[in-house]
Formats: structure tokens, sequence, C-alpha cells
DNA sequence: ATTAGGG
DNA sequence: CCCTAAT
């Protein structure tokens, strides 16, 4: 079984023919594309067939390779002999020459796991005598820069500057808060996994679960203001500047990052070659193919064939995309030089492929820090498409949040927009962000309508979709925040926006979109059955997020929320320093109550909340006795307040 | 406008 | 989470 990382470049016409005369057949080589184009670069994992075909890997053979890169016990070098270039690299289109030799080709040569290293070493150099000669160091700069920051659940972590994938066992100073992955069970990982995504899973891969885990945490960090870190499947506190760099440094596959003679070599091959499109296979992505198939283990039993990702799998991904691509904006506000470049090499990962007539939506997936290609299902928010929207009525100056309060009201707290002309109209003219921002700044008082609307409905009703926004409303929100969050929002959204108010109107949109509502994840709309209509949004914290918040509340002091909230949860619109308090507070109790003695209870709570790991209760707990006690020498005057209240907390949790 | 605390 | 009182 060998399989070969693909560098998908361009995509043209036929390129499968011209793959196939490329000779292909000769697994040894490796082909670089006619046509370079070396943005976003993207590695796309396939099997090579007996015949000299090429499919697509499934998941499963994905994970498989993943961990033979990543497993610590298989270390497999492949000799690399700088400087060389080898003969049977078509260079045609390479115009760098040989500096720039644009493909790295490796292989594997197993599907075992727990292969030997030294075997499968040997075998690589006697099945392919030419691969040591094309691993030059120009490449591995390229092996290793797309494995970014998430893929630091193994060793990589200061993106352009340490390089090893394969190899290199950092030391790991058993820092204070973090969270080692290995150490967890299958359950413990599930859940964890839970809290990180906000939804269960089946996959029972231990490594799978880790590295996604590591993953989702580290993408859904803030890093600007985040110090945990990933690495080696550990949560460690790191400091900032490796976290920027990381973030900034790792992305940046087209940055010379210098020669990298003697560092080890990934078994990483890469291909240059046009991206092929598997036949049948991603014809139609984002329909899920058979809905049984999600367990993981049918899967992995199930025949090895061409198989598309599952649709969970697909979501899971698209997920951690649509959650770092916030995080990414914001981190590109902050470092606009370096932004740029992992903007351009992470975010511009969607792309589509014309083939045979259809159009085929592909993305990059960073799984395990390899790019892998995986067809995707453009996500179209499928959950709470109108957040603007909502913005939209309530700052329209003609009144109508009113109007759709009503009507939302009248019909049951989940139908969303009327059908008011007015409302269209006005929506309609207002398409464009910029319009809708003048528009809110209309001074008709629409703030204080919206709030007598509420107080006259019952104080609860009020169709606020999100807690942020009827906050807003009360607080009267300031200008500079409108407007980024308009600029923050992918463009999706915003389209999303503009056609759920044009769509106004007709029944079958408005159908639409309620059942987009209500078959999302984090919307819960509970009717009250007895006194009244409202609704309730519980947004489970994540433990990305509780760690963000553990993490400002070490910067900043507890009590002081609202810092906390601009400083480290800027991107997240939900989340009111309100709540930062209150998940605080919650925090506090969960980890006095839980450490003394790893009681009966932490076992049987499998209750569905969310299990915080030990590690971060006893970091809240840390915090809370450190600023309980120590007396704030650095800013006097604001820490003092919180110290009072967390002598308080303490000898609560204690007692 | 924010924060603490109760429900 | 929501609300209110107190700063």
């Amino acid at each position: 079984m060998k399989f070969i990382f693909l560098r998908v470049v361009e995509v043209e016409g036929n390129d499968e023919a011209k793959l196939k005369e490329c000779g292909i057949r000769n697994s040894t080589s490796s082909l670089s594309s006619p046509k370079q184009i070396s943005d976003p670069v993207v590695y796309k994992l396939v099997r090579l067939e007996g015949d000299g075909r090429i499919v697509p890997a499934t998941d499963d053979e994905l994970m498989e390779v993943e961990s033979l890169l990543i497993d610590d016990k298989c270390e497999m070098h492949i000799v690399a002999d700088p400087g060389q270039t080898v003969g049977c690299i078509s260079n045609e289109g390479s115009s760098s020459g040989i500096a720039q030799l644009e493909s790295l080709e490796g292989l594997l040569q197993s599907r075992n796991k727990e292969a030997d290293p030294d075997k499968l070493n040997a075998r690589l150099e006697e099945t392919a005598p030419s691969l040591a000669p094309s691993l030059s160091e120009s490449h591995f700069n390229q092996s290793g820069s797309f494995g970014e920051c998430s893929h630091s659940s193994d060793k990589l972590v200061a993106g352009g500057s340490t390089l090893s994938v394969v190899t290199s066992k950092p030391d790991f100073s058993k820092l204070k808060g973090e969270i080692c992955l290995d150490n967890l069970s299958i359950k413990e990982l599930h859940e964890t996994f839970k809290a990180t995504f906000g939804r269960e899973t089946t996959v029972k891969d231990k490594q799978w679960l880790k590295r996604r885990i590591s993953m989702g945490l580290t993408n859904s960090c803030d890093v600007s203001v985040t110090s945990f870190i990933i690495k080696d499947n550990k949560l460690v506190k790191k400091g900032n500047e490796e976290i920027s760099n990381c973030m900034d440094g790792s992305y940046a596959e087209d940055l010379p990052i210098g020669n990298q003679k003697d560092l080890p070599t990934s078994l990483v091959s890469q291909l240059d070659y046009h991206q092929v499109v598997p036949e049948k296979r991603l014809e139609n992505p984002n329909l899920d193919e058979n809905s049984g198939s999600d367990d993981h283990q049918t899967e992995q039993r199930a025949a090895k064939r061409v198989r598309k990702p599952t649709k969970r799998y697909i979501e899971e991904l698209s997920e951690v995309e649509s959650k770092e691509s916030n995080g990414r904006l914001m981190n590109l506000a902050k470092n606009p030089g370096h932004g740029l470049i992992s903007l351009k090499s992470r975010v511009g990962l969607v792309r589509n492929v014309p083939l045979g007539g259809r159009t085929v939506v592909t993305r990059l997936d960073s799984l395990g820090g390899y790019g892998i290609q995986v067809p995707c299902v453009s996500r179209v928010r499928r959950s709470r498409p109108r957040k603007n929207f909502m913005a939209l009525l309530k700052f329209n100056p003609s009144g109508m949040g009113m109007e759709a309060t009503l009507a939302k009201k009248v019909l049951g707290d989940h139908s969303f927009p009327t059908d008011d002309g007015k409302e269209s109209r006005v929506l309609k003219a207002s398409s464009t962000p910029e319009h809708v921002h003048h528009q809110k700044f209309n001074p008709s008082g629409m703030g204080m309508e919206a709030t007598l609307v509420k107080k006259v409905l019952g104080d609860h009703s009020f169709p606020t979709d999100d807690g942020k926004e009827s906050r807003v409303l009360k607080a009267s929100s300031t200008p500079k925040h409108f407007h980024h969050q308009f600029i923050g929002v992918p463009e999706k959204d915003k389209q999303f926006s503009v056609m759920s108010a044009i769509g106004l109107g007709h029944n079958t949109e408005l159908k639409c979109i309620n059942s987009s509502r209500d078959s999302d994840d984090n919307v819960v709309t509970v009717p009250t059955p007895k006194g009244g209509i409202r609704r309730k949004h519980h947004r489970a914290w994540t433990l990305s997020e509780v760690m963000k918040l553990v993490e400002g509340v070490s910067r900043y002091g507890a009590g002081r929320w609202s810092e906390i909230k601009r400083l480290a949860f800027a991107s997240y619109s939900y989340r009111t320093s309100v709540d930062l308090k209150d998940k605080w507070r919650n925090l506090l109790k969960a980890s006095f109550a839980q450490t003394p003695q790893d009681n009966g209870m932490n076992s049987r709570k499998s209750t569905g909340a969310m299990p915080i790991p030990a590690p971060i209760l006893l970091k809240v707990r840390e915090l809370a006795e450190m600023q309980s006690q120590v007396l704030p020498n650095l800013s006097s005057t604001k820490i003092a307040g919180s110290t009072r209240k967390n002598v308080h907390e303490k000898r609560t949790g204690f007692l």
C-alpha cells in the first residue's frame, strides 16, 4: 500500500490523463506541475494503486498515515541528500529551478501503525532508490511549514523554526495547568471533545480524538490573548511570543525559512500535479451518503475503497475552519504584517473545482498538520443565520424591530421575519454593510423604542437571537463596535443576511429559515409551557472558552470582566461580561468542590454538563488563591476589589 | 457603565 | 442565564 501526498496545484481540464502519462506508475518518481501556482498550497493524500492509478485516500487511511507520520515510535527518516535533484522529477514547469524544486517525495510502505521503523526505512531505500536524493532541503521547508499550529498536537510548535515532524522529543517541563490528552481515556476524550466542539462524537480512535481536540483547542483560541498551547498532546502554557510566532510563522509556507539540512525529514511526499478530482467520490460532497456509517469502527472495517469522508467528518472539519476563521480575522487585524500570510495560506482553503460540469468544493484540512484536501460542504451557516439581520431590524429607524418582535411572538417565537413589506423594502435598500452601518445611526431613538417593546411584551419575549444584541439595545451600541462586527463577519454571513432579508415575505423562505434554525444545535428555543413564551439560548461553554476565561482572569484579575470580555473574548459576540463572571463563579465552585479528594462525585458526575478538565480546575483554584492572597503589587487600585471577592470565594470553597 | 450576587 | 441592586 503506497500513499503519496500530492501537492495540488491547479485545476485544469484533463489532468487525469496527464497525470498518468507523466509516469505516475513509477512510484518513486514525483511530478512537478507544469503550471505552478503556489498558493495556497494544498496537499492531498492519495493511495497509489497497483496499476498506477491514483485513488483518493479515505479518511481512515488518512488517519493511518497520520499516525505513521506522527507516532513517536515510528521514526522514519529518509536521508536527505541536499543539493541534489532527481532525474525522474520532471521539472519542466518549475520555474524556480533546483532550489525551488517543488516536489518532495517519499513513500509509506505500510498500513500498519506499529510498523517497524527500521524496516520501513530499509524498505524505502530498497524500493525507492531515487527517494533520498529527491529530498532536497528546500522541500523540507515546505513539508515543515504545512504543519501549522494545529499540528502542535505533536511536536511542531514554533512554526517555521521547529520543523521536525517525525523526530525530536521535546523535553516537556511539567507545567502547571497542562492537559495531557494522552492520559485521558476514550471516554474522557469524548467528553473533552464535546467540550471543545460542543458536540458528541462516536469516534473511538484515541489518536484521532486527541488530534482533533488539540486542533480544535488551538484553532479556537485567540492566540493573541491566550497563553495556552498544545504541545505533544499536552496543553501547556506558553509565552505569548511563541504563540504568535506559531500562528504567524507556521502558516507561511511560502516564506523561505532557510536551510534545514540537518533536520530529519518526514515521510511526506509531495507530488506536484494538477488536481485530480476523484471520479465519483466528490461529486456530491454535501450529501451524506449513508447515515449509518458514522461509526468509526464500522468504517474502518468496511471496504477501503473510494469512499468520501462521512458527513460528520466533513462537518467537523468545517466547524474547525469556521471557528478559526474568526480568530484569524482578529489576528489579521492585530498583526497586519503576518496576518496576510496566514490568511492567504489558511483561509483561502475553499476552492471550487469545476469538473465535468459539476462544481466540487474542496478544502484544505489541517489534519495533523498536514494539509489534506477533502471535499467540504461549504458551511452555509446552519445556525442562526441572521445575527446581523436582527441587528438590522433593531436599528432600523422605522421601528420595524417592534413589528418583527410582535410577529415573532405571535408566531410562536419561532417564526422569523414577518412578511412585512416595509421590512423587506428597507432591507433591500440596505444590502451593503455600509448602508447598514449608516442606518443604525439614525437618530430615531430606536433603542428606546425597542426597549419599550421588550418591556411591553413582558421583558422576555424580545426576539433577539443573541444575548448580545439585546444588551446592545439596552446599552446603545458604540458605532465602532458594530462596524467591526460587520467587517469581522464572513462574507457568507453577510450574504445570507441579505438573502434572508430579501426573501422575506415568502412563506417558503420563512419555512426554510425556521427549519434551519430549529435544527440548529446551539439556538435552543425553549418555549416555556406555562407562563410565557420565553426562550433560552444556552451556549455551552467550550473548553477553549473556559481556557480563555481562565487566562483572562489570570491576566487581568477576577472581577474585571469587562476587560476580559474586551480583550479575550472580543471575537465571541455572545458571552457578555456577565457571562464571564457567571462562568467564573461556576468554575470556582467546581474547582473547590472537586479538588479536595477526587470524590466519587467526579466519576459519577457524567451528567450532560461539560466536564472541566482537572488541570483547568486546578488552575482556577490557583488563581483564586493567588489573587486572594497575593497583594496586588501591579496595578494597585483595581485588583483590590477583586481581592476581596476572592477571599470570599475561597473561604466558601474550603468550608 | 460595570460588577456582585441572588434566583 | 436573567435580573436587580449597588457602585
